[in-house]
DNA sequence: TTGAAAGCGCTAACAC
DNA sequence: GTGTTAGCGCTTTCAA
């Protein structure tokens, strides 16, 4: 019933061999040979089986996705974003999500299902230790990292030390001097990992105001709302005279603005808040925030990972540009 | 270097189909040589490659999550609670996601690149035309539908005329009486797509309630945000009576909060909102709302795939509970 | 430009 | 319980 390469073969009068070259768009065919073998295999709705394929030439035309979570912003508007340039290569996307732990331990990552398994691998948002970047480059095919990786890695991201000294620039600029700052996970020790990145950004828009960062103005929200939460609580608890806070994800700083509701607070009267994202529902909120196109990461990463695949050598480093999106939760001391 | 079944055979001083048994967990082989082979393949850090495994077995251990978007609450939370399920079993994901155009027209899904690609198939919150599902049907692989799917098929969901039934019904208890209804598509024809169901449960409360559903109350949102405000202000400007409006989805309710805000009007005084989905920050905004537990559907649409998979028979339908989340949008008239 | 034939790395009958 | 062997369905030299 399925129908093979050589009943195409035997359709078009051919050796199995032709139709293999007419279908993969070889060069060495005659025109009429290749228009009558896709005509043939058309007919007979021919479709190459994939692991054959794989088998004998070594690509299997898939990548494999690499992410700690699908349900994010961030991370399922990468994934929305690569696959948009997947489909209009014909690729597909293995995904591989892993289970993030509250203390941002991962058990280590056996990349080893990856092998022969996919043509190139993308790593969204995720900060890989040394041994799994390692691991991933045994693997021996193109590599790009979305969000944050290696220097010496092609990269897809932002500034993160440009947006976080940004925002925090922006809450200077509004007369503030008690600036929290609600970063990822407390022990990342990884020097690339965008939270690291924020934290320098924060702490050199602080120092060009001669003020000093100080560690009673740090929290760790681990990128999600609950955490922003509790950093916030703690933050308000531990410094009185906090007067506004600078979160490394809207996701955190929507829960800022949960502990400012429940003590009967508000934004931006009694806390100035930014976030960093352009989560669509910052909005709803008036959340202050610096926007980045997750999406177009994510095209752009896909991209240059099937630019990659094809044997071409690609910029390094692609930094997108982020946008100020002044809304109500900053204000002017 | 790459380490192949016949070196681990040598190394142990048997045959390769002695390897496959032993590694495969096939019970013909006797527990000290499995043993043996086992120590073997980790010390030489031996896996299969797995197009040669699909290739002699015809089995993948990959399935295909099918999904319009992958950014939208209701199937990114899907695919999340998929990928634990697949992840537990040692299953691959391949993401298929389609372009869906404004007016719900997606090209005809070419389900062809699925064939010996996957041992299943999970549909996530997507209607597939008939002949879709004629086309997944004749991959001949175990197939899993969330969110809607045809009645026949094994179907993981919410019970969704219950769910409207309940939205529309929780607002006439409060007295309104001018309901609208804001739906997905205008043009859905399929019998058991989501929004034709909640179009009964909502139909339904109001008979119930000896009041007429009226053509001038349905709109029809495409379940995005944008959508949800545009169908807000055509009910608001066609009804000008209208108390209240159940949303199909929490992102069209947020669309309709965005009229309420556009026009100095408020929830619930000027207009009381009830949402379906349970969207995490829905309560940013006090929307009020009936939550599904979209990770649980995923994670439970996965297991019983695999269970397919496996050969099992399982249960046709598994309805999950919906819980009203009984917030600010909504009040007495 | 085309064909013949040797694999790609594994599984599954079948035989022992 | 284990080995032999014939494929699985393609791609890719190598010859012609």
């Amino acid at each position: 019933m399925p129908v093979g390469i050589d009943d195409v073969a035997r359709a078009a009068g051919v050796s199995t061999a032709t139709v293999s070259r007419a279908l993969s768009g070889r060069p060495d065919v005659s025109a009429s040979t290749r228009q009558r073998v896709q005509a043939i295999a058309v007919e007979l709705g021919y479709a190459p089986t994939p692991s054959a394929v794989s088998l004998a030439s070594g690509r299997t035309r898939t990548i494999a996705l690499l992410t700690p979570w699908v349900s994010r912003w961030f991370h399922s508007n990468v994934i929305e974003g690569a696959c948009r340039s997947l489909r209009a290569a014909g690729f597909g996307a293995l995904l591989n999500s892993f289970e993030v732990h509250e203390d941002a331990t991962r058990p280590p990552v056996n990349l080893e299902v990856l092998r022969r398994r996919v043509d190139g691998v993308l790593v969204a948002g995720m900060t890989m230790s040394p041994a799994e970047v390692a691991m991933l480059e045994s693997l021996r095919v193109p590599l790009v990292y979305v969000g944050s990786g290696p220097p010496d890695q092609v990269l897809v991201h932002i500034d993160d030390v440009a947006t976080a000294r940004r925002a925090t620039e922006h809450l200077l600029a509004l007369g503030h001097t008690r600036i929290g700052h609600i970063s990822g996970y407390p022990t990342e020790p990884t020097p690339w990992a965008s939270e690291v990145e924020r934290a320098t950004g924060y702490a050199e828009a602080l120092r060009a105001a001669g003020l000093e960062p100080e560690p009673e103005l740090m929290a760790y929200g681990r990128f999600a709302r609950p955490g922003g939460r509790a950093s916030a609580a703690e933050l308000l608890d531990r410094v009185p005279d906090l007067t506004a806070v600078v979160a490394d994800s809207d996701e955190m700083a929507f829960g800022v603005l949960d502990v400012l509701r429940e003590r009967g607070l508000r934004a931006p009267d009694d806390l100035s808040v930014i976030g960093i994202d352009g989560h669509p529902l910052g909005d709803l909120v008036g959340l202050t925030t610096l926007a980045q196109d997750a999406i177009g990461l994510g095209e752009t990463a896909a991209r240059l990972l099937l630019e990659m695949i094809g044997g071409a050598t690609v910029e390094r480093q692609v930094v997108f540009p982020t946008t100020l999106l002044a809304r109500d939760t900053a204000c002017a001391r």
